[in-house]
RNA sequence: GGGAGAAUUCCCGAGCGGCCAAAGGGGGCAGACUGUAAAUCUGUUGCAUUAGCUUCGGUGGUCCGAAUCCACCUUCUCCCA
């Protein structure tokens, strides 16, 4: 088992924050004195139902300290999820059965432990104890702060300056997630850095029951594929962990050049001395592509076989490096009265190869659309199609025909 | 309880009753370029393309004609108590 020093050094690789060093390093000393774990909180909100390499980020922290010795508690947050945030778009949602939020959790652990080792990690509800409050409990947990500190948070304290309405019940939030860390005699808890203002409630909470404070440990966001935006499955920048190797390495490839390093620090589990290394490869002019394309290999890597790894790297290497016609394409078999590009038009708008016809007008106009690699204009539409033929619309879809 | 305002195409956001399928920006898509990208430049972005057709919260109405005017409804927001 690795040192407490040691320890923390791997614990705060990509950390942006953590509240604080001191007593996190006190912590480890005593866990290993006493030869007891500690108890890492995680909490989850089951309305999110597919992971990302995002959410991943926290969840790699977690992994990289179960390998040091520790435990993972993740909280299903299924008693604040029955309630519903009315933040964002998503108006009136509908509260969810318990059976689907059971349902929801199943999925979600399934992905969680393509990270976690399960070995390690509980998971719980918090309607389990959330449920149990009387108005009483509801009300001592309500006066353990106050407006001011509420409206301390960001969050809060935008919307209140630019009129956006806050719901009173939006302020339990932090606390019941506070509350969760009192329950669970949590000793670190894990959170993105919009998660501050929660966590940090936590540690206030367990204070005022003379609970010792659980460490906040924060994760920066990472940024999606676009390198500028927070990588969410709305924006479509995500790369997620369910995603075929394939599709994985791909879009790993597509992170932007300065991002790189950062992928390095939170979506991989390498050292820090050797992302270290890698950083000043790349600071002496190492082609930051090569350097991609052993970060796609290692994230790939972390949630497929070796064998799905190298064949993703090969498909990569044929459809885009050379840019050659992958062979997995999907076929197309022609009816007797299907003959010409014209033909098949409304074939290729059902299965959803282009959104309308006019759609797929301009395409050709615009030089996008290649029959067996050469591009076609608008009189070419009515030519008969042969056996074999490759039809490419844009820059990612082809389709084969067969007679 | 009382009063005021808002609802526009994927998003934000313009829009004297005719010249509005609807400015502008964002995003998307395509082309050029490239080290995969990004950035940049160009084009494009309701459907059909000859006319034409369906859009501007909903339902009716005024008018030769409505996103623009009127009535009611729905939803959202703000202010006062």
């Amino acid at each position: 088992m690795l040192t407490p020093n040691e320890q923390l050094k791997i614990i705060a690789k990509g950390a942006e924050t953590i509240v604080n060093q001191e007593e996190l390093l006190a912590k480890l000393q005593n866990s290993e004195k006493e030869n007891r774990p500690l108890i890492i909180k995680l909490g989850l909100d089951p309305s999110a139902p597919d992971i990302h390499l995002g959410h991943a980020v926290v969840l790699r922290k977690i992994k990289q300290m179960q390998d040091l010795g520790h435990r993972a508690v993740i909280v299903i947050g299924d008693f604040t999820g029955k309630i519903g945030d009315p933040t964002g778009k998503a108006k009136g949602r509908v509260a969810l059965s318990d059976e689907a939020v059971r349902e929801n959790a199943a999925t979600y652990c399934e992905q969680i432990f393509k990270v976690l080792d399960k070995e390690k990690t509980t998971v719980r509800f918090n309607s389990e104890w959330l449920s149990k409050l009387n108005f009483e409990d509801v009300i001592r947990l309500a006066a353990t702060t106050t407006v001011a500190r509420m409206l301390e948070r960001d969050d809060f304290q935008n919307r209140y300056k630019n009129r956006v309405p806050i719901g009173i019940h939006e302020f339990f939030y932090p606390l019941m997630q506070a509350y969760d860390s009192v329950e669970l005699k949590a000793d670190i808890e894990l959170g993105g850095t919009d998660q501050t203002f929660n966590v940090l409630m936590g540690r206030t909470l367990q204070k005022s029951v003379g609970q010792q404070e659980q460490i906040a440990l924060f994760m920066p966001i990472l940024v999606g594929l676009d390198g500028t935006e927070k990588m969410s499955k709305s924006l479509g920048n995500y790369i997620g962990v369910s995603e075929s190797a394939e599709s994985m390495y791909k879009k790993v490839m597509e992170v932007p050049d300065d991002k790189i390093i950062t992928y390095f620090e939170l979506a991989t589990d390498e050292h820090p001395d050797t992302v270290a290394e890698i950083a000043n490869e790349l600071k002496n002019g190492k082609n930051p592509r090569d350097v991609k394309f052993t970060l796609a290999k290692i994230i790939t890597g972390l949630y497929h076989s070796n064998e799905d790894v190298l064949k993703a790297i090969e498909y990569y290497d044929a459809a885009f490096s050379k840019k050659a016609i992958p062979d997995d394409i999907p076929q197309i078999t022609l009816k007797s009265e299907q003959n010409s590009i014209t033909d098949i038009i409304p074939m290729l708008i059902e299965d959803g190869f282009v959104p309308s016809k006019s759609e797929f007008t301009r395409l050709v106009k615009q030089n996008g659309v290649q029959l067996n690699g050469e591009k076609i204009d608008l009189s070419k539409l009515n030519d008969t199609l042969n056996n074999d033929d490759v039809l490419k619309i844009g820059k990612k879809k082809f389709i084969k025909f067969v007679r």
